[in-house]
DNA sequence: GAGGTCGGGCTTTTT
DNA sequence: GCCCGACCTC
């Protein structure tokens, strides 16, 4: 343990042997933050303060959770991690199943994704007689989300209602409730709401719990909301030991709630507390240190702090312009291309947005380029929809009160029961408030409204559901079970019939699916169904990050937070996406955004690049981008900035504002750039030696000398988009800017010192 | 009940 | 520019 101890600086050796009572440790980016939290339970441990099971710590991911038991294992030794450790929704979960009864949850519940939330709320719209596009489900159900984690009850929304939209969301949320009830569901804000109200019901349930943990821990603590907050204080409530981490310049979830008083005002909440403060970075290099403080310096809600590190000054940061998103695509390989040759593997590369949509134009380029990536969040593996379809069937297995689950597979594969017979099935079911498979079981009740066919089909239907079921309660493992349905429903040859060009690939996600089940059957050792729902419908975005050292990560931001890449790349550096459109418009919004900016910023180990594009295309259309004015925060001593601005490109994509860009020029135009020359030198060979080997390099002088080369006619290639046809060639030197025809990939404007274009004689 | 076509809306971020 | 849902026809 000493020499644990002895790893640590003063502060974080001050913030792990803090003594009993609330401790705020106020931890900057790259701080050591999980090291203080993992080290304090070892400390904990060894120290005899408590014993594993005495320890709660609630993380925001289950990565984040994961990486801490494994570091805690290894401070304290196996076997001595504590029981306790997983997200705030895992550790709801876990006290709803065993407690749940006492609130009146029935046991069996299903948990409800966001998308099984948006379904089961546009049945309500319609059952009120309200226009599910005027009320769409989404927003309905964001509404419903705030609700809930500021703890109000339909009725207190409702008397609070000042307009008839306010009355009809109020509807729309009593409705909600009660059809979750009738489904024996819970949806993920239930998972912290239910909880609360547990505790706050039954005294006898708060104390046993609350006696038991000794240590309660919270990471990120700057984004927990009202409800987590009142979680936190219930259940440390009995001894009063806190140990909360976070930094509020890190503070990007308040859309979802959160609520960064929770920690700027800690000590007002948590009065006696200490307050630690760590601050050496151990993360970036200086200049990207130096960036993001400066950059966080101009927002004006915050504690304050000012991180500084050992390590030497590094390469600068780049700012790069494009013309429009295919170009910065383009660049984005390029950049892979050249730290690879440099000595990066693809792995320690990662490219971040602000927006999932933005992944799009990289994806095309990154599998233009031959390069290996990952995408982490949008279309998830558990989003596909055979995937859902598949569990769907899983769920009605265990909860055969799930009709959103039920509507989903009665007549996928094709059954012949089409939406009126479902729509009379449901009506029949609740009517006798029974289940849609009692229903069918039971005799004369479909025989009401069904004709003779519909009711053999519904019946056979539920024949097989309730084998499936019988199988489950005899202990059959998840994975054969999947499989079995699979086989009973000829999901392949489903498959086969929706899409047969999809099919061999939507295949193997399935088989996929089957494996990802047998590997939860192993590491659970013969977990139940219930579990593996649990466990699916609890995975994240940032759960899924592997370490692959062979892919390129995409991810957004928010996903990044809490992550660290030697090279970073921030894609979309424009104003209306970073700072979004949607959140530019009050200074709060404007400094969550700067937040970030900041995230962003302090992912990187060595290098930062900073792309965007004059344009970009949206819903199909064009649109004019502004460099991002978080960019103009960045001090001009650490970073190196590259843009296209000259007369003749002005010309090229319409008005443009005068005078932006005047200051950077000269820097570039007057001499090659102070860093890295070498690298901005690099040129990437065409397709059939940038597959497989080590990009070839070309002296930065001798490259500039070659691209004045270029002329109208002139049939040249490009690594990525092929080769094509000079059309016109503007600028000179630095600023050239060449348009080519490509024949693949139409009309691109490209500035050869950015991507390679090599003639073709 | 199935399969096709058409039009509208979508893109902020997610446990 | 794409996806989903509404609507239409067989």
């Amino acid at each position: 343990m000493d020499d644990h101890l002895n790893r640590l600086n003063d502060a974080q050796q001050q913030s792990v042997t803090a003594p009993d009572g609330p401790v705020l440790v106020v931890a900057g980016a790259g701080s050591g933050k999980t090291r203080v939290l993992t080290t304090r339970v070892a400390w904990l441990l060894s120290e005899g303060h408590a014993m594993p099971g005495e320890i709660l710590a609630f993380t925001f991911t289950n990565r984040a959770a994961r990486e801490m038991k494994q570091r805690i294992a290894e401070a304290a030794g196996p076997g001595r991690e504590p029981f306790w450790i997983g997200t705030f929704h895992a550790t709801g979960l876990k006290i709803l199943r065993t407690e749940g009864e006492a609130i009146g949850i029935k046991p069996g519940f299903s948990i409800f994704d966001t998308d099984d939330s948006k379904r089961l709320l546009k049945e309500v719209t319609s059952s009120l007689g309200l226009d599910s596009k005027q009320f769409n489900p989404s927003a309905t159900r964001g509404a419903i989300s705030r609700f809930k984690n500021d703890d109000q009850t339909p009725e207190a929304v409702l008397q609070a209602a000042a307009g008839y939209v306010d009355k009809k969301y109020a509807e729309l949320y009593a409705g909600y409730e009660e059809a979750l009830r009738r489904n024996n569901a819970l949806d993920f804000d239930d998972l912290i709401l239910r909880t609360v109200h547990l505790l706050e019901q039954n005294d006898e349930i708060r104390e046993r719990y609350a006696r038991r943990f000794r240590h309660v821990l919270v990471d990120e603590f700057q984004d927990t909301n009202p409800l987590q907050m009142v979680l936190v204080k219930l259940l440390s409530s009995w001894h009063g030991n806190l140990f909360a981490v976070g930094d509020d310049d890190q503070s990007i979830y308040s859309w979802r709630g959160a609520r960064i008083e929770n920690m700027v005002d800690f000590e007002q909440f948590f009065p006696g507390a200490a307050v630690f403060r760590l601050e050496q970075n151990y993360r970036s290099c200086g200049n990207i240190l130096n960036a993001a403080n400066q950059v966080i310096a101009n927002n004006k809600r915050r504690k304050g702090k000012n991180l500084w590190t050992n390590d030497p000054a590094g390469d600068l940061l780049c700012e790069e312009e494009f013309v429009d998103e295919q170009d910065e695509a383009a660049r984005v390989v390029d950049i892979v291309r050249q730290e690879t040759a440099a000595g990066m593997s693809r792995g320690d590369v990662t490219v971040l947005y602000r927006t999932n949509a933005q992944s799009r134009a990289l994806e095309d380029a990154l599998r233009r380029g031959r390069l290996p990536y990952q995408i982490v969040g949008s279309l998830q593996f558990y989003e596909r929809k055979e995937v859902r379809d598949l569990l769907a069937y899983l769920k009605l297995v265990a909860n055969p009160a799930d009709t959103v689950a039920l509507q989903r597979v009665i007549n996928t594969p094709r059954r012949q029961i089409g939406d009126t017979t479902v729509g009379r099935l449901l009506d029949l079911a609740a009517r006798y408030e029974l289940t849609p498979g009692e229903a069918a079981a039971e005799t004369g009740v479909l025989e009401e409204e069904l004709a003779p066919a519909a009711q053999r089909r519904v019946r056979a239907f539920f024949d097989l559901v309730t084998r499936w079921r019988s199988r489950a309660s005899e202990g059959m493992p998840v994975p054969e079970l999947l499989q079995a349905i699979v086989d009973d429903t000829k999901f392949e040859s489903h498959l086969e019939q929706e899409d047969p060009t999809t099919a061999a690939s939507r295949g193997e996600n399935v088989a996929e699916l089957v494996n990802a089940a047998a590997a939860f059957h192993e590491a659970t050792d013969g977990g139940n169904l219930a579990q593996y729902l649990e466990q699916v419908a609890l995975v994240s975005d940032p759960d899924t990050i592997t370490d692959g050292q062979g892919t390129v990560r995409l991810m957004t931001i928010h996903t990044a937070k809490g992550l660290e890449f030697p090279v970073v790349i921030l894609t979309g550096c424009e104003d209306d996406i970073l700072p979004h459109i949607n959140s530019a418009e009050d200074e709060a919004g404007l400094e969550e955004e700067r937040r970030l900016f900041y995230v962003a910023l302090t992912r990187a180990q060595k290098r930062v690049y900073l792309l965007h594009a004059g344009r970009r295309r949206r819903f199909g259309t064009w649109q004019e981008a502004l460099p991002s004015r978080f960019l103009r925060e960045v001090p001009d001593e650490c970073i190196e900035r590259r843009t296209l601005t000259t007369p003749q490109e002005t010309s090229l994509w319409g008005h443009r504002p005068t005078g932006r860009g005047a200051g950077h020029r000269p820097r570039n135009r007057t001499a090659p750039p102070a860093v890295r020359p070498d690298q901005w030198g690099n040129r990437t060979a065409p397709a059939k030696t940038a597959a497989n080997g080590p990009a070839e390099s070309v002296d930065w002088q001798t490259d500039v000398d070659q691209s004045r080369s270029y002329y109208q006619g002139q049939v040249v290639t490009h690594s990525i988009f092929g080769s094509g046809v000079v059309a016109r060639v503007e600028g000179a030197g630095d600023d050239m800017l060449v348009t080519v025809d490509f024949t693949e990939s139409g009309r691109k404007h490209i500035n050869p010192r950015f991507a390679p274009l090599v003639p073709l004689d």
